[in-house]
RNA sequence: GGCGCCGUAGCCAAGUGGUAAGGCAGAGGUCUGCAAAACCUCCACCACCGGUUCAAGUCCGGUCGGCGCCUCCA
């Protein structure tokens, strides 16, 4: 079996192989740090975890390189409409996005360069492509010269005349021609700006990403990702700078991951349709978003619902409840499974029919991420292992079946897989459920020892066979959401 | 206008030519004092029309509908 991952330069699948044997170089673009990251940056951040976990699982030894863009003219702008120092206002957003990916899940990555830490490299390329004559310098700026690089559109399918006579850029009387773009902005009074040859400035847009993913990957990309809007004009200016001053290929795989839609349209800032990653964790558990977008291929586009009230008030978001709920059932199969483990052991040897259904489970995994990471149809194979989990959990007493535990051990190792590649199922069970059901309590304003007390109440009911009055409290718990379970150690109760 | 993507059950969603994974919802059942949970069973003329093929959701052409990029954007 072989990883097949499917690369924007071909717009075709291919069995991805790096470079140089021994090691893979992997970079993401990552964020400009001026405000919170939204619903639509954990999906791409979730996917390239995907990536990382994926490759690293299967042996590669991977460098993954994600930056964070520190300079930029909405970090300055934001930071000018707060009254805030423009590289304070990145430090602080820069540490909140840390925080949001490591509640999502995500790995951290080799390197997270900064650009304020790199401006002698970006400085350095800038040269250069001034040198090999693809650049050119009016007063403080250098422009990149798009016609100088006759590849130009290779990764975006665009051609230059096409480009010309859709633009919609105001002609920027500096440039020789529309579509060259900024390597390098002179600096205006109040900006941060750096020392370079051509007087005091910054990087333009999409230089850092050529001079950073270099520096710390000089023998080039096997991988290059970030969201599908970065195609054009980022991803492609990244490849004319990086082409254009070195003589070599880029990235050898470009990787792009779908939108997150809200009523069918792209979520994004400037539409204003966005939901911020904290925003959905106050309503489910990080790993609930997770799952939610594991759950559709990271090239298709994934739908986001939101429930709102007559007012507009926000209610929550349906479809992340929903795997939520599916997340819980998975950690309640888990302590299930956990706790039919803790039993003494059993001498009977495993039957052959779950036997085979339980061995081609590692195939099946391997084979959905071997196909460009489909990672809805791994799950959709998790869910088949958590089903049989839980089938041989209930045989128990009459239903006692040889070799349950045997199997259930089975699963736990064929889990193993699924959480290092998706990064699902690692926590605690019990530390998930409670966390859910204290959440969700508080939500509805009620205390876990007041329901302690009603089931209290409810089992002195059964006991003294007064049914009518068991299956009242039974039905005032169910309003508050609250579902009992009569097992053979007594009631436990859930949030539902 | 240029380039590209998508249309699979009530909803979400996989499906790299050989008679449609999985989840939610729904119906029936097992279990239960009653329930719940869990499990079992049932539930698809793959937008439409042509074509290629022994065989098409899957390939080709067209129609209709939706979306994205071409300006900051994950």
């Amino acid at each position: 079996m072989a990883l097949r991952l499917h690369d924007t330069l071909t717009q075709d699948k291919a069995v991805f192989e790096p470079r140089a044997p021994g090691r893979v170089g992997m970079y993401v673009c990552g964020p400009t740090v001026y405000d919170l990251s939204h619903v639509g940056h954990a999906r791409c951040y979730v996917a390239f975890d995907v990536l990382y976990r994926t490759l690293r699982h299967r042996g590669f030894p991977v460098r993954y390189v994600r930056n964070i863009t520190d300079i930029d003219d909405k970090i300055i702008q934001r930071a000018a409409a707060l009254g805030e120092d423009p590289i304070a206002l990145a430090a602080r957003f820069a540490r909140e996005y840390a925080a949001d990916m490591e509640r999502l899940g995500c790995l951290v990555p080799d390197v997270e360069p900064r650009v304020s830490d790199h401006l002698p490299e970006i400085v350095e390329m800038t040269r250069t492509l001034v040198e090999k004559g693809h650049a050119y310098v009016k007063g403080g700026d250098v422009y990149f010269s798009v016609r100088s690089f006759a590849p130009y559109g290779k990764l975006s399918k665009r051609k230059l005349d096409d480009l010309r006579s859709g633009a919609r850029v105001e002609i920027d009387e500096e440039k020789q021609d529309p579509l060259d773009f900024a390597l390098w902005k002179a600096a205006k009074p109040g900006e941060p700006s750096w020392d370079s040859p051509w007087g005091k400035g910054r990087p333009g847009w999409h230089i850092e990403c050529s001079a950073m993913s270099l520096r710390y990957l000089p023998d080039g990309l096997d991988i290059h990702g970030g969201g599908m809007d970065l195609i054009f004009p980022h991803h492609e200016n990244e490849i004319a700078q990086s082409e254009a001053a070195r003589g070599v290929a880029f990235a050898r795989f470009w990787l792009h991951n779908g939108f997150v839609n809200i009523a069918k349209e792209k979520m994004s800032k400037s539409a204003g349709n966005f939901f911020t990653i904290r925003q959905v964790l106050e309503h489910v558990e990080p790993e609930a978003l997770r799952y939610y977008l594991l759950g559709t291929h990271y090239r298709a586009p994934i739908g986001f619902d939101v429930a709102i009230d007559e007012q507009g008030g926000l209610i929550g978001f349906p479809g992340l409840e929903d795997a939520e709920r599916r997340v819980a059932y998975c950690y309640g199969t888990l302590q299930r499974m956990g706790e039919r483990l803790a039993e003494p052991a059993e001498k009977a040897a495993m039957p052959a029919p779950f036997e085979a259904e339980l061995e081609g489970f590692d195939a099946k995994l391997e084979g959905a991420m071997d196909d460009d990471l489909n990672t809805a149809a791994a799950l959709g194979h998790v869910a088949d292992l958590f089903r049989i989990a839980n089938d041989l959990c209930d045989r128990q007493g009459k239903k006692q079946a040889p070799g349950v535990r045997k199997q259930l051990s089975r699963i736990r190792e064929l889990l193993g897989p699924v959480s290092a590649t998706l990064g699902l199922f690692t926590d605690d069970p019990a530390s998930f459920i409670a966390r859910r059901a204290g959440r969700i309590l508080a939500r509805r304003g009620l205390a876990s020892a007041e329901i302690d007390r009603r089931v209290a109440d409810r089992t002195a009911a059964r006991s003294a066979k007064q049914f009518d009055r068991a299956d009242e409290i039974r039905a005032s718990l169910e309003r508050d959401g609250i579902e009992l379970m009569d097992g053979p150690r007594g009631t436990v109760w859930r949030v539902a």
